[in-house]
RNA sequence: GUGGGCGUAGCUCAGUCGGUUAGAGCGCCAGGUUGUGGCCCUGGAGGUCGCCGGUUCGAAUCCGGUCGCUCACCCCA
């Protein structure tokens, strides 16, 4: 048994589990770049206040944080977003708008484990700031959707459901429910899918303070799932033409993208966090074996509760730990063995000198090389050469060296020839 | 914070109505094979059976406690 385990919840990535994370942010970073979003990143610790602004003091009970020794009060970072929007707000003047950016942080949040969820993970966050028209919002959205299908997921595997927090405003308020208790009714309907009606009914009720009826007139808004059961139903209500109009400019944008097989209007998304204001959005498996995998929307008020400066933004975040598990599950994740271009061997060890010249050479060129690093015999030698994935090797003894060649064999065919050593040394 | 399941080799697991020295496969190391990998054969290293205590002549096995992992609930960025 070792001394010390990882703490829980965080993990260790010995080379195979490696292997997946640099995968998966290669994809991140391929998909971004794309896009033409710019890579950025922050502190991974921030000031407690910066995440207390925004969603609240019990949200402390979720954080690592900690009094510093000068007398701080700081966090880990549980999110990227306000970390983003303090960087943007405090030069926000100086740049061209709209802004896109991308960064993959490690966040944390104390939390007891499971499946999906751990106390630390990667996400990759990505996020326009500056612009106010819904195409921004379907921009974003096409760059979850893009990775996704990179990955390998298909609009049979993901889907993403969409709603408008201006629209639901407009509902919510048609059914009743006083402005001033909106934040509790979005918190209550977010649960909505995760735990049984009856349940959400007695919480609006008891909890949000609604009549029983209003809570029917809000349950009437859900049996509504596309444009045009909504707009029969609600069109002469002040604002929801408008708002749908918006919408359906979303999904015809997606659609123009080839994405309209991967999105779905679901008046019942609302996400967790305070701070969004219009566009929302998860992607979930068709299947719902699995937590969701991105979500995002537009929070066009944050940088000003921020920074001080006013500035519309949207964007989402995707973590790696669900992304992980479903790219297994489907069996998408590449073979992500060790490989290597070159492999020297040497029959005794007075060629050891020639093979460090050669390897020189080749690694030059851009190769990887390896060899092994004490004498060995020649069988030792390819078994190792096996192991480790090397496409050639090169074979160097006292015969080749004397008629001025190499051996060169290709693994995966076993077929050899002699090449002439000044093509392998300078 | 609540409840269920599980802790035996690096990994996956067997072994538990208490009984010599705790096993297998894979992996690892080495040899068979100082001039050619995968396959095969042989050998080796590697375990305080999660930890502490109790019962017993005797505990991986039974009992109590504890820690850890895991699944779900709660919560959710």
């Amino acid at each position: 048994m070792p001394a010390f385990n990882s703490l829980p919840g965080f993990r260790d990535f010995y080379p195979a589990e490696f292997a997946v994370r640099a995968y998966i942010m290669g994809v991140w970073r391929e998909v971004a770049r794309r896009y033409g979003f710019e890579e950025y990143d922050g502190p991974p610790l921030e000031p407690l206040e910066l995440y207390i602004e925004k969603s609240g003091e019990e949200i402390v009970h979720q954080l690592y944080n900690f009094e510093d020794k000068g007398g701080r009060a700081v966090a880990l970072r549980p999110e990227m977003t306000p970390t983003l929007a303090r960087m943007v707000g405090a030069r926000a003047a100086g740049m061209r708008k709209p802004i896109r950016w991308f960064s993959i942080p490690q966040l944390f949040r104390y939390e007891r484990t499971q499946r999906g969820r751990l106390r630390e993970h990667f996400q990759w966050n990505v996020d326009i700031l500056g612009e106010e028209d819904i195409l921004a919002d379907a921009e974003v959205l096409a760059v979850a959707l893009d990775a996704l299908r990179l990955f390998g997921l298909g609009p049979n595997d993901v889907v993403a459901r969409v709603s408008d927090r201006r629209l639901l405003e407009r509902l919510l308020l048609h059914a009743g429910v006083p402005a001033d208790q909106l934040p509790a009714a979005y918190a209550v309907i977010d649960k909505l899918g995760r735990e049984e009606e009856a349940r959400t009914r007695e919480k609006l009720h008891k909890e949000v303070g609604l009549a029983p009826t209003t809570v029917d007139e809000v349950f009437g808004i859900f049996e509504h799932r596309d444009f045009e059961s909504l707009a029969r139903a609600y069109a002469g209500v002040q604002g929801v033409a408008d708002e749908l109009a918006r919408l359906e400019r979303y999904f015809e944008h997606l659609d123009a993208m080839g994405l309209g097989d991967f999105v779905v209007l679901d008046p019942t998304i609302v996400r967790g966090l305070a701070y969004y204001t219009g566009t929302v959005f998860e992607i979930f498996d068709r299947a719902g074996e699995f937590r969701a995998i991105c979500g995002g929307g537009r929070y066009d008020n944050l940088l000003r509760a921020v920074s001080g400066v006013d500035l519309p933004a949207l964007g989402f975040g995707m973590g790696d730990v669900v992304l992980g598990e479903i790219l297994a599950d489907r069996k998408l994740l590449p073979p992500l063995e060790p490989r290597l271009d070159y492999y020297i061997v040497t029959i005794g060890e007075s060629e050891r000198p020639l093979m460090l010249r050669v390897a020189k050479r080749l690694r030059e060129a851009g190769n990887s090389v390896a060899y092994s690093l004490h004498p060995s015999g020649v069988g030792r030698q390819f078994k190792d050469a096996d192991a480790r994935g090397a496409e050639r090797v090169i074979v160097l003894g006292p015969d080749e060296v004397a008629a001025g060649v190499a051996v060169l064999r290709e693994m995966r065919t076993g077929e050899e020839r002699r090449i002439p050593l000044d093509e392998l040394t300078p």
